[in-house]
RNA sequence: UCCUCAGUAGCUCAACGGUGGAGCACUCGGCUGUUAACCGAGGGGUUGCUGGUUCGAAACCAGCCUGGCGAGCCA
């Protein structure tokens, strides 16, 4: 008898009726009396469990009963609706073989755990409700996001992992070496000699694969990476990971209007996917992780995101009557408390804040025609912060050299971005999405290293 | 890096400066339809580490370690 999943027995029960079937998973919990007993069954292949009903014509019942949580089996019976009790169906089961047993101290309980407790055991934590529901819709928005621009027509770049430009200062680096750092042979001057190094110079791992995804969207139009992308920052958040993944669409083309109404666009094409092909777990999260949480993204998906620019957003919060613990004044960088009172008060929906001040922002980005401003925009959502961050690149060769200057840039370090100008530049635009923010905001799941299967945080790289 | 809270049984948590407990889990027994099954019994602890205060410290003090919340940095 080939396998069935249990999916499909959800998902079209009456091909299975009274039908055998054959399974195989793990036991979540096992309730016996003296001649039956109830196991409750997950296979993987779907968040809920099937129930096995098996009875002491089993040549094995006794052993089945002691069955320890965990363990893996193989069941084989016949499936029976159950209308009138608790679960939909149950399997009848003619026969139960231990393809993998457990043992008593297996860590996860019958009971809710914290979520601090299964960051210890990272390795198991895949198998409780929370996190099977996590980390399936995670693979449905990664699909999700490359239908969505596949459908769209752009290319999908693979930008490098280990990266020699010192991109744009994004955040602090991991170094990447061969050189024995027991003995390090220094040069006059006192640094590090990275001539002998294994690519003869300085390299770490990438903060953003933008400035080659600008170079693929000059050939191809429009373009997307999607790939790990690594900050050495020393943060302590429920929001920062030293390894995440991020999503980096770049458009030819394109002006600062035509990449928001993508992020727009994409964002909501990602939630309705999720919603619509994971029910069961997105409930799951209404329910037990964030009262509310449909309601919300249902809203988000059928409203308009707001619009303000950063000039408009000072002046709203200088005018709140708000005490902030940072004042507010035209010129500043938004703190995370500006940007959660625009986003959860005033806006109480996302909201694309654009047009700051050039001296807050990165090198790349587009000068207004103001002297003052630059084509940016970030996305602010409720209860996650800035889930974007994008603008409208600086085209213009001239201005572009004398941004770096004013900043003090290396500019033959960037030889190649600077001639993307020289050869048939366009005026082109792009963003990054932090991807497991974006999880966080459709699952209401409040800390970034629940959402991803083994994170990386300062002093903290087990699994 | 800063602020703040916490660390007691496998897990979640109690315990006035005076003999460290409960629920769940685990082990054994019972139970003919369970649903985090239920009922009964049992085992389980160097109270994060080091030092100090005290007749006496899980508790008070100092330092360190670990984890959480918030901030900065950012996605």
């Amino acid at each position: 008898m080939s396998m069935t999943l249990v999916k499909e027995i959800y998902r079209d029960t009456e091909k299975f009726k009274d039908k055998m079937v054959s399974l195989a998973g793990w036991v979540r919990t096992v309730r016996a009396s003296k001649r039956f007993g109830f196991i409750e069954l997950n296979d993987g292949s779907f968040f809920k469990n099937i129930q096995i009903v098996y009875e002491d014509n089993l040549d094995n019942f006794k052993e089945v009963s002691k069955f320890n949580v965990g363990s893996a089996i193989r069941v084989e019976g016949k499936l029976v609706l159950t209308p009138e009790a608790k679960q939909p169906f149950e399997v009848k089961a003619t026969k139960i073989v231990l393809e993998g047993s457990s043992t008593p101290d297996y860590p996860l309980q019958k009971k809710r755990h914290s979520f601090e407790f299964l960051r210890e055991i990272a390795h198991l934590r895949a198998r409780s409700n929370t996190f099977s529901a996590v980390f399936r819709i995670r693979s449905l928005a990664a699909y999700a996001i490359h239908k969505f621009f596949n459908e769209r027509n752009f290319v999908y770049v693979h930008t490098p992992i280990i990266t020699g430009s010192d991109a744009e200062g994004a955040g602090e680096m991991f170094r990447v070496t061969t050189l024995d750092l027991n003995n390090l042979v220094l040069d006059e001057s006192g640094k590090v000699d990275h001539s002998h190094d294994f690519f003869g110079k300085e390299v770490n791992l990438t903060v953003s694969g933008q400035l080659e995804g600008e170079a693929f969207a000059h050939a191809f139009r429009k373009i997307y990476t999607f790939g790990p992308t690594f900050r050495a920052e020393n943060s302590h958040t429920a929001r920062h990971a030293a390894e995440f993944w991020m999503l980096e669409p770049e458009m030819a083309f394109a002006d600062l209007e035509d990449n928001m109404v993508l992020a727009e666009e994409m964002l909501k094409y990602i939630i309705s996917y999720v919603l619509e092909n994971a029910p069961e777990e997105m409930e799951f999260f209404n329910n037990f992780i964030e009262k509310g949480l449909l309601d919300r993204l249902n809203l988000i998906v059928n409203s308009e995101f707001g619009r303000i620019t950063y000039t408009d957003a000072i002046d709203i919060l200088q005018k709140s009557g708000h005490e902030f613990e940072y004042p507010v004044e035209w010129g500043c960088d938004l703190q995370t408390e500006h940007e959660r009172y625009l986003s959860e008060k005033v806006f109480k929906k996302p909201v694309f804040v654009t047009d700051y001040p050039k001296d807050i922002k990165a090198f790349y980005m587009r000068l207004n025609d103001d002297g003052k401003t630059v084509a940016a925009m970030d996305l602010l959502v409720p209860g996650v912060g800035e889930i974007i961050g994008g603008s409208q690149r600086e085209e213009r060769l001239d201005i572009l050299e004398k941004r770096m200057d004013e900043m003090g840039m290396a500019k033959e370090d960037y030889w190649w971005y600077l001639e993307l100008r020289k050869y048939g530049g366009t005026k082109h635009a792009g963003y990054g999405l932090g991807f497991e923010r974006a999880i966080m905001y459709m699952t209401g799941m409040s800390n970034i290293r629940d959402v991803i299967p083994f994170p990386r945080t300062v002093g903290s790289a087990e699994f």
